[in-house]
RNA sequence: CGGAGUGUAGUGUAACGGCUAACAUUCCUGUUUUGGGAACAGGCGACUCCGGGUUCGAAUCCCGGCACUCCGACCA
């Protein structure tokens, strides 16, 4: 896309009253726009990021045999009722509203209730288990305190799946597969290095432990304490001396740390199945409760995430995976033959499915880098007189701070 | 929800209770510029968050509200 075209701009100071890296860079950049406390408009380049890394959730997804699916965001309190969760002081994040005829409805802050509830009329045999499926939904919560930009937002784009299966042999098996699989995504998301399965406690769901996927990052809420072999970390609120010693390590082996939880996986069992009255016949005709189980990725969140840890002074640094764009074409000067150049090269990326932001616009060189740096798009191609005049391409990475002279040929070769 | 702080052009800041609310930047016009946010000239842009009060006079002091940020609590 020609940048002349993006309507959004880019600011020189961030907003006062934004003091989190993640959402000053962000709407710096033009990324997102802010509405009000937590609550933020995805701009082309924020939706961009957004769309590659559902992209990229919705591909592991599929791969675990899990189908798409998008569930109302308006709920009705019935089934909330039924397993006591509908009470404002059971659970502090709803919004809820009444339509015209008086009927109460809530906004989804979790889907648990109404897909299990809706799955009844899909599962009654065990021919028809097991069953996965996930969507991309926004989620409303009314947050008391929004905080740290996207990273805690009262509407967030999250990827929810929910497995449902027959036995806990089989429930157990999908949910290791899950583990795995959300290892792969935050790999692919470029977040693996700094990122830990964690083991926490349950929460209100379960009665045993669950698993986080926490990502090191200073901004991010929660504690955690990190195996000095990497391999195995634990969240605070079960780092005490019980849990020490079921898992056989020592206290001293863990170090602290701060994190953000991008991912969390947990189990019901069989509870919320029964509450709800999700059942199916055997074999041998025996009526049985279904097993379920629960995998969440806050989407809106990771963007936040990404934004914290790979940032530098001069703005915001995507991974490849994630990037708006694959390359940031930049077109120095005004003169025909770089405006020729730059003009066929662009068409030329666009030709062979490259997606490229061509800077076209007639501003002065640093200014164009400086924007160049805050978006953050991994590679930069510049196209000035100098280069026209030797036949090249000045290509510099993001991270890198050295350029290097490439012939097209090889440029091209880097995308 | 407890505690602290802040609300002034699009953005960032200034202004002792007292001139037409200032400066920078953005934006618009023009000239000159073109490898790291250029220079000069001219111009647009504010019910100083809202509502009361004190005062001859309020952006400034007082009261109430709202919004935003941070710390804590909460976090399914």
């Amino acid at each position: 896309m020609r940048q002349s075209q993006l309507f959004t701009k880019t600011r020189k100071e961030a907003p006062a009253d934004e003091t989190s890296k993640n959402a000053q860079f962000l709407i710096r950049a033009g990324f997102i726009n802010k509405e009000m406390a937590g609550v933020y408009t995805l701009l082309p380049l924020g939706f961009s990021v957004v769309n590659k890394i559902k992209k990229i959730v919705n591909e592991e997804m599929n791969a675990l045999g899990s189908q798409e699916i998008l569930m109302s965001t308006i709920q009705p309190k019935e089934v909330w009722e039924v397993t006591d969760r509908w009470d404002s002081e059971k659970v502090d994040v709803w919004f809820k509203s009444i339509l015209k005829n008086g009927t109460e409805i809530g906004f989804g802050w979790s889907h648990e209730e109404p897909i299990t509830n809706m799955l009844k009329s899909h599962i009654s045999s065990y021919v028809d288990l097991p069953v996965y499926v996930h969507q991309f939904q926004t989620k409303l919560r009314n947050e008391e305190r929004a905080k740290s930009g996207v990273m805690r937002g009262r509407e967030f784009v999250m990827k929810d799946m929910y497995s449902y299966a027959r036995d806990e042999k089989e429930h157990m098996d999908f949910y290791n597969k899950t583990i795995d699989s959300y290892k792969r995504v935050f790999d692919r998301l470029g977040l693996g290095n700094a990122t830990y399965v964690t083991t926490a406690s349950g929460g209100v769901f379960s009665d045993k432990f669950s698993h986080e996927f926490q990502t090191i990052c200073e901004a991010g809420e929660d504690n955690i304490y990190v195996h000095k072999d990497g391999k195995m970390a634990l969240n605070e609120e079960v780092f005490n001396d019980k849990t020490l010693l079921d898992l056989g390590v020592s206290k001293e082996d863990f170090e602290f740390k701060k994190a953000a939880e991008i991912g969390n996986i947990f189990t019901f069992g069989t509870k919320k199945c029964e509450e709800i009255g999700l059942y199916f016949t055997d074999k041998d005709g025996n009526k049985k409760p279904v097993y379920l189980g629960s995998y969440g990725i806050g989407i809106t969140r990771v963007m936040g995430v990404i934004a914290e840890v790979f940032s530098d002074n001069k703005g915001l640094v995507w991974p490849k995976e994630v990037s708006p764009f694959n390359v940031h074409l930049v077109r120095l000067g005004n003169s025909d033959a770089s405006l020729a150049f730059a003009d066929r090269l662009y068409t030329e990326l666009e030709s062979k499915g490259v997606e490229v932001l061509y800077d076209d616009r007639d501003l002065r060189p640093g200014e164009k880098f400086a924007d160049s740096d805050l978006i953050g798009i991994p590679v930069r191609f510049v196209v000035s007189d100098k280069t026209v005049a030797e036949n090249k391409i000045e290509v510099k990475y993001r991270t890198s701070a050295e350029a290097e002279l490439l012939s097209e040929t090889d440029a091209l070769k880097i995308l």
